[in-house]
DNA sequence: GTCTATAGGAGGATAGAC
DNA sequence: GTCTATCCTCCTATAGAC
């Protein structure tokens, strides 16, 4: 197999493996048993586990700029792109109610390793936040409101996953779901809750 | 020094090291160098991590009891109490900008870990709702809207949480707390949002 | 109740054959 | 590019002296 697509399968099972069992907890012998290889080989493709990680994130990154990049272009306007954001916890809810938002959780435990990297993976949240408030400000929103208004979608949509992949209440995703869309309609014309 | 009090040191010391650098990342190594004491004789007290994390879990529980009747106390009526919950994203700032939500963080950890103490960390959000439903139904609810108020209120805390500790914006955490506070506001009386 | 010493194993990382 | 073999460190856990 030629060296990119070994390496692009290492990263692709090391990125889901941090997301299910996190990063500290997973080892290189499991990464290397995921994608049937051996340990020693590994080494060929990435000298530490910070190399990874530093490939994983840099994943993410890239495949977040094309999911917004794709509700850009399919949302007829700026309401149904936000809607698209929000969708996000009910497509990805068996996921999320097993082991909580990727992103989330990544931060979380590198913010707690005191990892040089948490400022690279907070990276996938102002990405999603610059985007969210984008789409505030063609709804007519001034700049601060807008920031602020795509703050507070982005931290909702991070409790409902803490609180769904704890406590696992089905219905519980749905209503905060329900109450998010209607807050995103609430504030489809900034003259309406001014 | 007699054993309980030993105990109960070894128990504050991994509390806080679970809190601030994650259960799986601490080792008996860095509990038993916080209180002063030899690897071998923490065997003396615990026999195993898992043994520590229940002690930790319980604490908590107990800690958390006391908390809730004690704002159950000082509160002079259910919106006060309401917001004494809001409070603590602005007391412990600090350390939540660092680690996160205590609360939070165990749970997603232990969920990746696929830990059977995941259950018994939960109880620490169960809790908090069910003494936030408790409080809306004062304020005139209905028990399935007191519900839905708590794991609101519980979510965006945990949001915030999340956020703050991710990026690290200090005036967020200000304006998400100034909007649960008006959000309390609002949900003061049934009738006014019915 | 506390210590030292140590067993046994897992994880990160490297060397060198093929 | 992939393998086996190996080193070293750190961790959980135990044994036994004091």
């Amino acid at each position: 197999m030629p060296a990119s697509d070994t390496r692009a399968a290492i990263v692709e099972a090391a990125d889901r493996l941090f997301y299910e069992t996190g990063f500290a907890s997973t080892s290189f012998a499991d990464i290397a048993a995921a994608v049937k290889l051996s340990r020693g080989n590994f080494y060929y493709h990435f000298k530490s586990k910070d190399e990874i990680l530093a490939a994983v994130i840099a994943l993410r990154l890239e495949r977040t700029r094309k999911l917004l990049a794709q509700w850009e272009d399919e949302g007829d306007d700026a309401e149904a792109r936000i809607l698209s954001f929000v969708g996000i916890l009910i497509a990805n809810r068996t996921k999320i109610m097993r082991f909580g938002c990727p992103v989330g959780t990544l931060c979380n435990e590198l913010a707690k390793l005191d990892h040089a990297a948490g400022a690279d993976a907070a990276r996938l949240f102002t990405l999603f936040r610059d985007w969210l408030a984008r789409q505030f400000r063609a709804l007519g929103h001034g700049e601060d409101e807008a920031a602020r208004l795509a703050m507070h979608l982005l931290a909702r949509s991070q409790g409902v996953a803490t609180l769904a992949s704890s406590i696992g209440d089905d219905a519980f995703i749905d209503a905060e779901v329900a109450e998010m869309r209607s807050f995103v309609a609430i504030h489809r014309c900034p003259a309406a809750h001014a």
